[in-house]
DNA sequence: ATGTGTTTAAAACATAAGTTTGAAAAGGCA
DNA sequence: TGCCTTTTCAAACTTATGTTTTAAACACAT
């Protein structure tokens, strides 16, 4: 049932983050009780509280730890980008590796591919609990502006809302089907593979840069 | 808080049918609690467990009404497309609109558009609950075979693994920003307008239809 | 060694939620 | 009307879960 167990030694509060990061992975937010958390973490019940305070405090600071790096190195990447094209506008399958890369190298841990952090990130998106939309808004919603800002510079003859359905789109395109990537092996009986990482992520970055390139057609009756 | 209230005289199974529907769509599965839909339904807490057994029957019988007359609709479109097409393969365009716009009729009410209902239709397939999944499989298993099956015989180029893929970015990506449709709002700073059903239907499909010409590139480092 | 602050432990508490019960009310039919 | 079935109702039951409490164990400086 559980993954690979937490080594012994680590110190209280790092197994509680270890543990929560699994559970949240596979079972959502409602799903993650402090039980299974201080059960799979072997320590005891009360020390969930103890040292974060409640659970929302202990998931909040595990996403933290979780996130805050990948966007650094979405911002890193982007950076990258920006010098690579001379500071005029960058190619749109830049800007989406940017987006879009740095989930992989996270989700490659020290033993093998983690897919179930892929799912702990596509949760933190579509979590209907009312405070996982705070958690969301502290984290993506400067990402987001400074993406499109690039977006905006290398797509001039788009409109804003142009712009903006379509980054919603590749957003939700992302994080769902890197979320529910075990599904897609489901569906093709087998001919798909969500281990190999690079594969979909590649996979993933050309469908969105073609879909961008939709200039948006004038509503049409259906 | 609730929506627009259930007319009085419905009969209790159905109200308590109607009362669900907005509730999972706002809060999920884990966050819908009998007490809250009996509550909106007005009728007795225990009528829920009289009329359908338990809390994952009701939350099933509910998705069964709601979920088979789109993929009903979504079969007759692409029954109507396969002929338009005289057979022939069908534009990739007319088999993506037959899986999306199906949904824009469901969530256009008599009392104007619902889109807590598209939050509904995603949350079936975000869901960490373990029922979730039986009832995905259910519903969608058999549908996704037959889409399938016309989207190979329009893009005999590509290999079965490309087909899949995309397939499963298309899903997650309608499911994902119809879903979430509310955020591109706030993100756009009201540029985007979700109750613009068609105009955001009308966007995916393009923007869809133009990543699935996305041929795979061999993998490459990154 | 002793005292002090920190961490762990077991148990209890309070609340929330799915379910069950038994009686009352409503509906239908001879 | 009288009888039977179906439905509604209020209340209780059971379990799950976040949190709190109190004491013991521990770490470490004096």
């Amino acid at each position: 049932m559980s993954t690979v167990a937490i080594p012994r030694g680590t110190d209280t509060k790092e197994r509680l983050l270890r543990a929560a990061e699994g559970i949240f992975g596979r079972h959502g937010y409602a799903g993650t009780t402090l039980r299974a958390v201080t059960a799979e973490a072997e320590v005891n019940l009360a020390s969930a509280n103890y040292h974060f305070g409640s659970k929302e405090a202990l998931v909040m600071e595990m996403l933290r730890q979780r996130v805050a790096p990948i966007n650094e190195e979405r911002l890193r990447l982007l950076d990258e980008a920006k010098r690579k094209a001379e500071f005029g506008p960058i190619p749109l399958e830049d800007i989406l590796e940017a987006l879009i890369m740095p989930l992989g190298g996270a989700a490659r841990g020290q033993d093998g591919t983690d897919l179930s952090f892929l799912q702990l990130v596509g949760r933190s998106f579509s979590e209907p609990a009312e405070f996982m939309r705070r958690v969301h808004d502290t984290f993506f919603r400067e990402l987001a502006e400074v993406f499109m800002g690039e977006i905006r510079r290398s797509c001039p003859q788009a409109t804003e809302a142009d712009l903006w359905w379509n980054l919603h789109f590749a957003i939700n395109a992302m994080l769902g089907s890197l979320s529910q990537c075990r599904r897609v092996e489901a569906m093709s009986n087998g001919i798909c593979e969500a281990a190999d990482l690079d594969g979909m992520l590649n996979r993933l970055v050309a469908f969105l840069a073609n879909g961008f390139q939709a200039n948006t057609p004038p509503s049409r009756t259906v």
